[in-house]
DNA sequence: TAGATTGTTAATCGATTAACAATC
DNA sequence: TAGATTGTTAATCGATTAACAATC
């Protein structure tokens, strides 16, 4: 009888480094650009040259994912959006909530980029009575109290973090707990949870933080 | 005549990689709560334990600005966030305009975390005569017209580029063109300037996109 | 002093770039 | 076919981790 170790897969097989799926998102973009200006094919080079990146680089992270160009001719420009597209999810429909209905929820309910690529924000909710009831570009501000409710009738995978720090601690455990599978945080704190739940943080003072580093940095 | 090669220096002479300069935020943060929770001293591997990073990364990233610490006791937690502040300059005042006033900006105006880092937004601007005169926590929306009247009487480094995409590329070099030297960029498109102007982009699509990602990646 | 913990050098690991054979 | 450009392996570069002598 062979020994068939190895064959036993666990999971993900060939894992894609951090380094690499941060650059996916930009790929796109100038990709959908690309299509938008009805370039059909384009090499790694030239491309390589517009997003001031090497053009090893593209073909390396593009072939972490498949062959997706063509030798003597480079890439066609539809196709790669598209198998993009189905890559980083955008092929479907993903539901997102808002819980921070304050201005910058509202903000993230107002971005129209979102829409495009397959986002779609169906709830805010908040607690502030006054924010409750109103809706924001067609979306109703929901009590958090709903939460629960709303959650067992909606299938949503993504819930957006758009309160305080002192509350985002909580909420997300709640979140979690009613099945969210991935926290888009912008509260100020770091969240840790089961390795199954997935956080994607956005920390606007760290960002802003960098740059006045680099600002005090320059001459010395 | 001994020669002195090696003694005119290039202005910038050890340069602090990315990778550490992106995490220095992060430790001014969880020693600002550790000052807050009168925490006196700690090590770098009972910090390294509430990061989530090894006690080794610490020490060599702190060890780019200068020797904080002392054997065989840790680090003193207050003066090493102030000397972290002081690196990244937060010690003094950072005056920031922000340009595009819809949801995006105001969010940004009514965050409080700016103004105790020594972050002070000092004007808003807009094209929209329904936002302009409008004040967002005290701080005036200005006609977009007004940028350089504004820009000459009043010491700006940073402008917030919370505008649609279209718009963007042409207000940057406007901003430039009158002095601004760093831009917070949250617009979906790549700014390029000479060397000296700084670029911190903050892309909530591209964010949200490798969430996405992750999701559906997760189970191969 | 003995114990603890830094600062720093050396080893390892991972990511980027270069090179080129394969091939359209 | 000849030229162009990919896919992929190998070389380089940079960042992280480990180790430990220095020292408080």
């Amino acid at each position: 009888m062979p020994d068939n170790k190895a064959v036993v897969k666990t999971g993900n097989e060939k894992s894609i480094s951090p380094a690499v799926i941060k650059r996916l998102p930009r790929y796109y973009r100038y990709l959908g650009d690309l299509l938008k200006n009805d370039v059909v094919r384009i090499s790694s080079k030239e491309l390589s040259q517009r997003m001031n990146v090497t053009a090893s680089q593209i073909r390396q992270d593009l072939n972490n994912f498949g062959g997706f160009g063509q030798q003597g001719y480079g890439y066609n420009v539809e196709y790669l959006y598209n198998e993009m597209g189905k890559i980083l999810g955008l092929d479907r429909t993903n539901n997102i909530i808002i819980v921070g209905a304050g201005n910058l929820g509202q903000a993230l309910a107002n971005n129209q980029d979102f829409d495009s690529n397959g986002f779609k924000i169906i709830g805010l909710f908040d607690v502030n009575p006054r924010l409750i009831g109103m809706t924001v570009r067609g979306v109703e501000v929901y009590d958090i109290d709903m939460l629960e409710t709303f959650l067992k009738e909606h299938e949503v995978m993504i819930a957006a973090l758009t309160l305080p720090k002192s509350k985002a601690v909580k909420v997300a455990e709640q979140l979690v707990d009613l099945g969210i599978k991935a926290l888009w945080n912008f509260a100020p704190v770091d969240l840790h949870f089961s390795e199954d739940i997935l956080v994607e943080n956005v920390h606007l003072a760290e960002s802003i933080m960098t740059l006045s580093y680099r600002i005090h940095s320059q001459n010395q």
